[in-house]
DNA sequence: CGAACTGCATTTTTT
DNA sequence: ATGCAGTTCG
C-alpha cells in the first residue's frame, strides 16, 4: 500500500482557504454568510464539533445548510478542502453540492471528498485494491451483470432457479450487502430463510467469482471498504485523521453498511453531522434502514439535534394538509413545518370515474393554469407507479401540449451502448468475464455453445478467467480448429487494442474497435427498423467519450453516473413518479391515482405490520411537499389494472388530510361515495368518502371509448419522412415513430409528439 | 440459428 | 392487456 493519498494532498499545506471570499463581510461575519440563515440553520451550521443530527423538514433549506456548513468548517480554518468528506446518495445532489460549495469558496471543489458513497468507496478502495484481493482496475458490475454472474454460478448450486429465479437471489445477496453482512456473517436463521439455506454457499461462491474476474458490486464498494479498515486498523486510522468532517445528506436513504462505513471514518473526533428528514424516508426497499436516522443520538451519544422546520417552500394550506397526513404514522420524530407565506390555494381533491376522465381533467387544467400564463416547466404529474404515466403522455400528445417523462431507459443501459461498453471493459481489464462473454460472439463469429462450454470448463476448475482460459486452450487441440483459431484471433485483437489503449486517444480507441471487431459493420448490414437509431447512439457515444482522459475514467462514469439528464430547461409538463420526484418542487403538483390499491400500492397493504403503509403514507407527504402553490389529488371509481376494469375506493390518506384545508370536488359521474355526490360540491372535510362506499360491477361507459381510440390508433402505420396532416397543427413530416406516437416536425407549429390516430398520410 | 409459442408477473430506483 | 423470458419447433 504504497500513497494512501492522491496528489492533491502532497501539496504543501496552505493557509486555510486564501481566496475564500464568502459571500459578505469577512472575520467574525456580522452580515456576512450567516446571517442569510434563519436560527435553526445558523444553529446546524455552526455546530460543527460533535455529532449532529439536522432534521431538515421538506423545503427548509437542507442544502443551503450543507454548503455553508463546509464554508464555515474552512473560514473557521477548523479544515483544508481536503480534509473534509462529503458524501451524498446521488451524483446529482454530489454534483450539486460540488457547483454550490464551488460558488461560495470561489474555486474549483475538484478533487475535494465530495461524493456518493459509492463514488467515495470506489475511491478508497481503487487505493487499496491488494488488501481486499482485487487489482486496482476492477471492474464496478451492475444490476444486470451481478444476476448473469449468479445465474451462472446457479448450475453449481442445486438451486431451483424457478422458485429461485438469479434476479431474487441477486436481490437477497445485495440485502446482505446493505446491512454490512459478508458471508461468515450472515446469520443462520438469514440464510436458512433463503433457497433452503443454499443460498449462502451461493454468495461465497459469488464473491469468489467475483475477485476471479477482478470485479465489485455496487453493495462491495462499501463493504469491502469495511472489510478492509476492521482488517488494516492503520489504514482506518489514516482516513480517520484525514476527514476532520464529514457531512452526510439524504441521513434517512442510508443503510446500515452505509451506517457502519460512516461510523468507522468518524470514530475518535465523531465530528460527524447528518441531514435528512425521517418522514421522507420512502427507500426502505431497497435497503434503507430509517432505524439510521430514529436511533443517531444512541449511535452517536451527545449529538446535538437541529430542527428546521421553516418552510420556504409550499403555501400554508399545502404545509397543513401534508403535516395533518404524516401526523397519522407512529415512530417519527417529529417536526412541524410551518411558514410565514400566505395560506393559498386550498388542496384540491377532486373525484372522476376512470383513468382516462382523470387524464383528461388534469389535461383542462394545465391547459388553464397555461392560459393564465403559468409555464407548463413550473407543473408536475407525479406518479405511484410507473405504468401511470401512460395514460398521461396520451391525453397530453392530444393536447399538443410538451411533456417529459423522466426515469426509464438510460443512455448507457441501451442494447448497443452496452455491447460497445463490453468491449471496452475487456481491454481495460481482460478478466472481466461478463463483458467477454457478452462480445466474443457478437458479431457472430461462430463461437457455439460447444466451443464456449469447453472455455467455461476450463476456466470454472482452475478458478481462472474466461480470457486466461481461452489463452491456454488455443495452446492446446482440445478445440476444433476453426473455433480454436477464431478465439485467437478474437484474443490477437484484444491484445492489440490494449497496446493501443496508451497511445492513440479514446476516442479512436473506440472507433478502431468499433470497426475491427465488425460490431458497427453488423449494425449496418441489419435490416432491423431499429438499425439507425442504434448506429445513431453509437456516434453519441462517442461524443460521450470525447469528455473523457483514459479509459479508467471512462468506465468508472458510465458504471458510477448513470445520468441521463437533459436539458430540463424546456417549458414542458413533468411526468414522473413520486420517488423521482424526492427533493424537487413545482408551482402546480398534480397527485392522481389516490385509490386504495394503487396508493397506497397493495403490496404495502399485504404487508401487515412491516411498516409498508406508513413508508406509503411518507410517499404521499413527499408528494404533497413538491407542491410551492397548488397541488391537485384526484381519485378514480374505476381502473382498468392488469386489463381488467376494476372498482376502486378513494384513498385512505384522502380522509386524513385535516378538513380545513382542503376542498374535495367530485363530478356527476363519480361514484366513489353517496350516490348522488353532487356536482361541484364542495364540502368542508374529506370525510364524506367512507370506504364502505358501494362496490358495483359495472363495464365503464368510458371504456368503451377507450377500446375505440385506442383500435383507431393501431391501424395505421407512417414511416420516418412521411408528409403527414393533422388537424390542430397542419402539414408536417415524421421525424421519429415511438409505437403509436409521432414525433412530428411541423411546417408552423415547430416538432411535437402526437398520436398517430390524429394524423393523416398526405 | 431464428421464429413462434407459452407461461408469468406486473411499485417504487441508485449506485 | 402486455411484455418479457425461456423454451420449443422448423
Amino acid at each position: 500500500m504504497s500513497d494512501l493519498f492522491e496528489p492533491e494532498n502532497t501539496s504543501p499545506p496552505s493557509p486555510p482557504l486564501a481566496g475564500f471570499t464568502g459571500v459578505g463581510p469577512t472575520a467574525v461575519d456580522p452580515g456576512g454568510y450567516l446571517s442569510n440563515l434563519n436560527e435553526g440553520q445558523r444553529q446546524a451550521v455552526e455546530a460543527v464539533d460533535g455529532p449532529v443530527l439536522v432534521l431538515a423538514g421538506a423545503g427548509t433549506g437542507k442544502t443551503r445548510v450543507l454548503t455553508t456548513r463546509i464554508g464555515h468548517i474552512l473560514m473557521q480554518g477548523k479544515a483544508r478542502p481536503g480534509e473534509i468528506l462529503a458524501v451524498t446518495f446521488t451524483n446529482k445532489a454530489a454534483l450539486e453540492m460540488k457547483e454550490r460549495v464551488g460558488l461560495l469558496v470561489n474555486r474549483s471543489v475538484d478533487g475535494w471528498w465530495v461524493g456518493t458513497f459509492h463514488a467515495l468507496g470506489a475511491r478508497i478502495l481503487r487505493n487499496h485494491a491488494e488488501a481486499v484481493g482485487l487489482k486496482s482496475n476492477f471492474t464496478i458490475l451492475d444490476t444486470d451483470d451481478q444476476v448473469r454472474l449468479l445465474k451462472q454460478l446457479l448450475e453449481n448450486h442445486e438451486i431451483d432457479d424457478k422458485d429461485w429465479p438469479p434476479r431474487v437471489l441477486s436481490g437477497v445477496i445485495q440485502r446482505w450487502k446493505d446491512r454490512g453482512l459478508t458471508p461468515d456473517k450472515v446469520s443462520k436463521a438469514d440464510a436458512e430463510a433463503v433457497a433452503e439455506g443454499k443460498a449462502l454457499a451461493l454468495y461465497r461462491d459469488y464473491q469468489q467469482r467475483l475477485k476471479e474476474i477482478n470485479a465489485a458490486d455496487f453493495g462491495d464498494l462499501l463493504l469491502l471498504c469495511l472489510s478492509l479498515f476492521q482488517d488494516n486498523p492503520p489504514i482506518l486510522k489514516q482516513y480517520q485523521q484525514r476527514f476532520r468532517y464529514i457531512l452526510v445528506d439524504e441521513y434517512q436513504d442510508t443503510n446500515v453498511a452505509q451506517y457502519l462505513w460512516l461510523r468507522l471514518l468518524a470514530q475518535g473526533h465523531n465530528n460527524i453531522c447528518c441531514v435528512g428528514d425521517d418522514d421522507q424516508s420512502v427507500y426502505s426497499w431497497r435497503g434503507a434502514e430509517v432505524g439510521n436516522i430514529l436511533g443517531f443520538e444512541t449511535h452517536f451519544p451527545g449529538a446535538t439535534v437541529v430542527r428546521l422546520e421553516r418552510n420556504y417552500r409550499s403555501t400554508e394550506h399545502i404545509l397543513a394538509a401534508a403535516s395533518g397526513l404524516i401526523a397519522h404514522n407512529e415512530g417519527r420524530l417529529g417536526k412541524t413545518l410551518w411558514t410565514e407565506d400566505a395560506a393559498g390555494e386550498k388542496v384540491r381533491v377532486r373525484g372522476v370515474w376512470d383513468g382516462t376522465e382523470e387524464a383528461r381533467f388534469i389535461g383542462e387544467e394545465i391547459e388553464v393554469l397555461q392560459t393564465k400564463g403559468k409555464r407548463l416547466n413550473t407543473m408536475a404529474v407525479l406518479v405511484r407507479a410507473g405504468f401511470q404515466t401512460r395514460e398521461f403522455e396520451e391525453r397530453l400528445i392530444t393536447l399538443g401540449l410538451p411533456y417529459r417523462v423522466i426515469g426509464g431507459a438510460r443512455f448507457y443501459e441501451r442494447q448497443e451502448n452496452r455491447d460497445a461498453i463490453a468491449y471496452l471493459r475487456v481491454v481495460a481489464q481482460p478478466d472481466d468475464d461478463l463483458a467477454f462473454e457478452r462480445i466474443v460472439n457478437l458479431p457472430k463469429r461462430g463461437l457455439g455453445d460447444a466451443t464456449m462450454h469447453v472455455v467455461h470448463g476450463l476456466a470454472r476448475a482452475e478458478g481462472i478467467s474466461l480470457t486466461q482460459s481461452v489463452r491456454r486452450l488455443i495452446e492446446t487441440d482440445e478445440l476444433k480448429p476453426k473455433p480454436r483459431q477464431t478465439l485467437a484471433d478474437v484474443l490477437a485483437l484484444f491484445d492489440r487494442w490494449r497496446e493501443m489503449m496508451t497511445i492513440i486517444p479514446l476516442v479512436e480507441l473506440a472507433n478502431t474497435i468499433l470497426d475491427e471487431s465488425g460490431y458497427r459493420e453488423m449494425w449496418k448490414n441489419s435490416k432491423a427498423m431499429e438499425a439507425p437509431g442504434r448506429l445513431e447512439n453509437l456516434k453519441e457515444l462517442g461524443v460521450a467519450l470525447g469528455e473523457f482522459e483514459n479509459l479508467g475514467t471512462f468506465l468508472e462514469h458510465v458504471s458510477l453516473v448513470m445520468e441521463n439528464e437533459s436539458s430540463g430547461s424546456d417549458d414542458k409538463v413533468t411526468l414522473m413518479t413520486l420517488h423521482g420526484a424526492k427533493g424537487l418542487e413545482f408551482d402546480t403538483v398534480f397527485l392522481p391515482g389516490w385509490e386504495e390499491g394503487l396508493f397506497p400500492h397493495q403490496r404495502s397493504l399485504d404487508d401487515i405490520g412491516g411498516g409498508g403503509l406508513e413508508e406509503e403514507r411518507r410517499l404521499a407527504y413527499v408528494g404533497l411537499t413538491r407542491a410551492r402553490e397548488r397541488a391537485i389529488i384526484s381519485t378514480a371509481s374505476n381502473r382498468r389494472i392488469y386489463g381488467q376494469w376494476q372498482s376502486a375506493i378513494p384513498s385512505r390518506f384522502i380522509e386524513e388530510l385535516p378538513a380545513d384545508h382542503v376542498n374535495v370536488i367530485a363530478n356527476p359521474g363519480f361514484s366513489g361515495g353517496e350516490p348522488d355526490a353532487g356536482y361541484n360540491n364542495t364540502f368542508g372535510g374529506s370525510g364524506q368518502w367512507k370506504r364502505s362506499a358501494t362496490r358495483r360491477q359495472h363495464a365503464p361507459v368510458a371504456g368503451n371509448e377507450w377500446r375505440q381510440a385506442s383500435a383507431a390508433s393501431t391501424g395505421r402505420s407512417f414511416t420516418i419522412g412521411q408528409r403527414i396532416f393533422h388537424q390542430k397543427f397542419g402539414y408536417g413530416r415524421v421525424v421519429q415513430i415511438e409505437d403509436n406516437k409521432l414525433e412530428i416536425e411541423f411546417e408552423k407549429a415547430g416538432t411535437k409528439k402526437v398520436m398517430d390516430s390524429f394524423v393523416e398520410a398526405v
